[in-house]
RNA sequence: GGCCCCAUCGUCUAGCGGUCUAGGACGUCGCCCUUUCACGGCGAAAACACGGGUUCGAUUCCCGUUGGGGUCACCA
């Protein structure tokens, strides 16, 4: 059994791509056979080594590993064109010498005619040779009668008239191959047995048997997984905002996140909603994928994000923050003592990175407008504080609670009133990780400082 | 427009003829916890597109309607 996933390197990893990707690379873990992967390169113009790493970083982020070294289509070029003439030789393909112009003049004709336009070319059955010099494309000769049925196994068995199928291009007239000849010799080539792809292809799949079936090779079987819609219903693209595997990266998810995610999308086992890398290969297979398109939803990835990250090692979390905060090592050793704190307050590792700020702002602190006026509503209990913080000797978190407490009990007020002006004169915010653990983390020396900033009316 | 596919809460889904007064999750809205915000806990509102069959019985099977999507290149 081997499975492959083929993307082109347009510049991204398409989230829709990436979960076919997914759903290929499961199939073949999950029946212990083979995950190839195929770069799609033959638009030279895009397909420069910048945009192939891009795909290969982003599988690789995803935790998707493939079997065997990356294909090229590239590489396989003589073959496509190798095989175009052994087509003709069969009887099964043949030049055809219609020009661009006419072909279009007879497009337009049938349109016209408001008729559907099926090209049947003069050249189909001729024996003779065409026109010296003259330019010429080699086409297949499709069936025209009876019909042609695949048993997808997403889909199901579905059927085409094979009167729907005309002679399609295979090798251009500068005798390129097209993408329709080049992706079934490739497949054959490498001994893909299951085409597990995205739905837009399963037109495709129709002219693709033709061509395995007159080279009479072993026919794949194909899945052809539905597309992912954005949030209007139709095909994801990129003004529905984000669209590769990157942005998402970028925009602080966690790879495990969108891996459970994008498996989530078109696929179910019962009421289960986190699933481990682990239990998918142990679970998925392709009868259980949906067959009607699903919409992205941000928020259901974001809420799987949150519980990643509190799932995650405090460790590899003040890492990532650090790399976005641009902290020092000892900076992140504070990180790490804080994680805790932090990570059940983020449901991305941006807004864990805005949320650790207050760690290593540098005095005096930028207040925030609402945190100001908790500032000035309690600026004498931040004096008794400052005294009473003072006094701490042993920075520990029962020494501070007491002290903090004690404070707010002298005042005759709740801990809250005390609480906020206090969180707004450590952290410049309304809103941080408990005030004890600020303390805390702050240190008793910075504490004070940052406290003492806040204790004199700017301006008076 | 031709061809192909699809159709359960707003969204992702469970359901594979009776277990359905339709389950879970996200989101939304309450309440609780509480020094803020989160987290956590409890609860609420929220769906079988419509019409015909088949059957003792349809969310589940068949047909049609409607709606949605995909695809119709010398692009991939």
């Amino acid at each position: 059994m081997v499975t492959r996933f083929a993307p082109s390197p347009t510049g991204f990893l398409h989230i829709g791509n990436a979960r076919t990707g997914l759903f290929s690379w499961l199939y073949a873990r999950h029946h212990g056979g083979q995950a190839l992967l195929r770069i799609e390169d033959t638009d030279k113009a895009r397909s420069t080594q910048e945009a192939i790493d891009v795909i290969l970083d982003g599988l690789q982020w995803l935790g998707l590993d493939w079997d065997g070294k990356a294909h090229f289509q590239s590489e396989f070029e003589p073959r496509h064109a190798e095989v175009a003439h052994a087509l003709i030789e069969r009887g099964a393909a043949y030049r055809c010498y219609l020009t661009p112009e006419e072909l279009k003049q007879r497009r337009e004709r049938a349109q016209a005619e408001r008729q559907p336009f099926r090209l049947e070319s003069e050249w189909r059955d001729r024996s003779e040779p065409g026109p010296d010099g003259a330019p010429s494309v080699v086409r297949l000769k499709a069936p025209r009668e009876g019909e042609t049925a695949i048993d997808d196994l997403v889909q199901g068995r579905v059927s085409v008239a094979n009167a729907e199928i005309d002679d399609f291009v295979l090798l251009r007239s500068d005798g390129s191959p097209t993408y329709m000849l080049a992706v079934v010799v490739d497949d054959h080539d490498m001994g893909v047995t299951h085409i597990i792809r995205g739905d837009d292809h399963l037109n495709n799949a129709f002219r693709q048997l033709a061509i395995i079936r007159a080279m009479g090779w072993p026919e794949p079987t194909y899945a052809h997984i539905p597309l992912i819609h954005g949030s209007d219903g139709a095909k994801l693209s990129k003004r529905h905002g984000s669209l590769g595997v990157h942005d998402y990266r970028d925009l602080g998810i966690l790879p495990e996140a969108l891996f459970n995610y994008l498996l989530r999308l078109g696929w179910g086992h019962g009421d289960d909603e986190i699933i481990s890398k682990e239990q998918a290969i142990a679970w998925f297979d392709l009868p259980q994928v949906g067959k009607s398109p699903s919409r992205f939803d941000l928020k259901k990835l974001e809420s799987l994000n949150a519980h990643y990250i509190r799932e995650a090692d405090d460790g590899r979390l003040a890492g990532l923050v650090a790399e976005r905060l641009g902290v020092s090592e000892a900076g992140t050793a504070l990180l790490v003592q804080a994680m805790p704190e932090l990570k059940a307050r983020a449901h991305d590792l941006n807004q864990l990175a805005d949320g650790a700020r207050f760690l290593f702002a540098a005095r005096p602190l930028a207040i925030e407008e609402a945190a100001v006026a908790l500032i000035g509503e309690g600026r004498e209990l931040l004096r008794a504080a400052h005294h009473e913080l003072g006094a701490v000797g042993e920075w520990q978190a029962a020494a501070i609670e007491e002290a903090v407490r004690k404070v707010a009990d002298q005042a005759g007020v709740k801990l809250g009133k005390l609480a906020q002006p206090l969180r707004a004169a450590l952290t410049g915010r309304t809103t941080s990780p408990g005030i004890f653990d600020v303390l805390s983390l702050l240190g008793q020396g910075e504490s004070l400082d940052r406290i003492a900033d806040q204790m004199v009316e700017p301006n008076a």
